[in-house]
Formats: structure tokens, sequence, C-alpha cells
DNA sequence: TGCCCGATTAACT
DNA sequence: GTTAATCGGGCAA
């Protein structure tokens, strides 16, 4: 069984922990996958929530590391992030999308769809599918209903440009399993 | 207080 | 390629 990722692994630079997420599973409640696709987010970054200072939406990122920050997308969808570095850094990780491979039938009824390659591609549908809404908003990564295993074998990865942001769209934060089918958007 | 826009997605043409 | 769905935050007034 690989090992679970502590809390001890998010209390780093968020540009360091993104791309060590790509191979992590992700479970919750025992419905999940391998992480293929995150991205980058810092409070000093134009384009994070937690740029312009604290509100109670963004709470949890100005908190410690290794706790979920779900927020409300576009007024319809769930997004879901850790967070990382020391509490006040509000930094965080996008989970984008994910290889589906515990409880594939369960997240086909969340979604109500039946394509693999759809059941996770996307923030918005893999929190669908993992049944993320703001209940598990400031949620430990380390307890119940979550659990992260290390990657069992070296990841190759790419990086490139963020999706669906107007502010420092050039940075290169955006970060992937390199050749998966299950990214949101080719690199 | 009101207005605009956003770390999205699915269903259109 | 375009658009509706739908709501909280930032910022101007």
């Amino acid at each position: 069984m690989p090992k679970r990722l502590r809390r001890a692994f998010f209390r780093r630079s968020v540009h360091d922990v993104a791309p060590d997420l790509i191979g992590v599973t992700l479970l919750v409640d025992g419905v999940g996958g391998r992480i293929v696709e995150v991205e980058a987010y810092h409070h000093t970054d134009p384009a994070a929530h937690s740029f312009h200072g604290p509100t109670p939406r963004n709470a949890v990122m100005f908190g410690p590391p290794g706790y979920v920050y779900v927020y409300r997308s576009y007024g319809i969808h769930w997004c879901l992030n850790f967070v990382c570095e020391p509490r006040g850094s509000a930094a965080a990780v996008l989970i984008r999308a994910l290889q589906p491979l515990q409880g594939l039938s369960t997240m086909r009824r969340r979604r109500g769809i039946s394509p693999e390659r759809q059941l996770c591609s996307g923030p918005g549908r893999l929190c669908e599918a993992l049944g993320i809404t703001r209940a598990q908003n400031g949620s430990a990564l380390d307890a119940p209903p979550f659990a992260l295993f290390a990657r069992a074998e070296p990841a190759e990865i790419v990086a490139g440009p963020r999706i669906g942001i107007t502010k420092a769209v050039a940075k290169p934060w955006r970060y992937g399993l390199k050749g998966s089918r299950f990214l949101s958007k080719p690199f």
C-alpha cells in the first residue's frame, strides 16, 4: 500500500507542492483517482482569490496548510483546493482533473454520464463526481473522508499557462501528467 | 446599493 | 464557436 500523505507535505512552497501532487491518489469516502492536473495560486498572484485579502469565502486559504478550500464557481459548480505553505501565505493548489480509479459506479451516478474520460476531467466535474460541496470546506486532508496516497512511481510532468483566468495569464503554474487522456484540456 | 465579472460546464448553432 | 445558468466579491457611486 502506498504511503499516506501527511499535512507536512503541504507546508512548502505551493510551486513545489503543485507538481508533486501529480500522480498522487485522492479518495473521498473511497471514491476518486489519480491526480493528473493541478494549478498553483498564491496571495501575491493577481489571479488568486486571496490576492485582495481575507473574506468569508477564502478564509480557509489564510489558515494552516493541509486543509481543503472549496469555493463556488460561476454560481453553479464547486472547485477543490489544497491549502499550502505556512499559515498566512494564502496559497493553494486547485485540483483540476483526476484519472478515475475507485468508485466508478458512484461517480457515474453522481455525474449522470458514463464515459470514464469525462467523469473527473475538470475542476467542477471532479467535485460533482466526488461529492464535494461547501460542506467539505475547511476539512483536513489527512482525515476521513479524505485520503491521499503518494505516487508509487515517478511521474513525467508538464507545465503550462493556467486555464480560465484573465490576470497573470502567462504564469506557467498549471501542471499535468504528460500524455494523460484525463486532462481537462491538452497542454 | 448596483453593476460587472469570474480558477466552469453543457447544450446549443 | 457561442451562450445560458447563477451567485459572491470587488469596486464605483
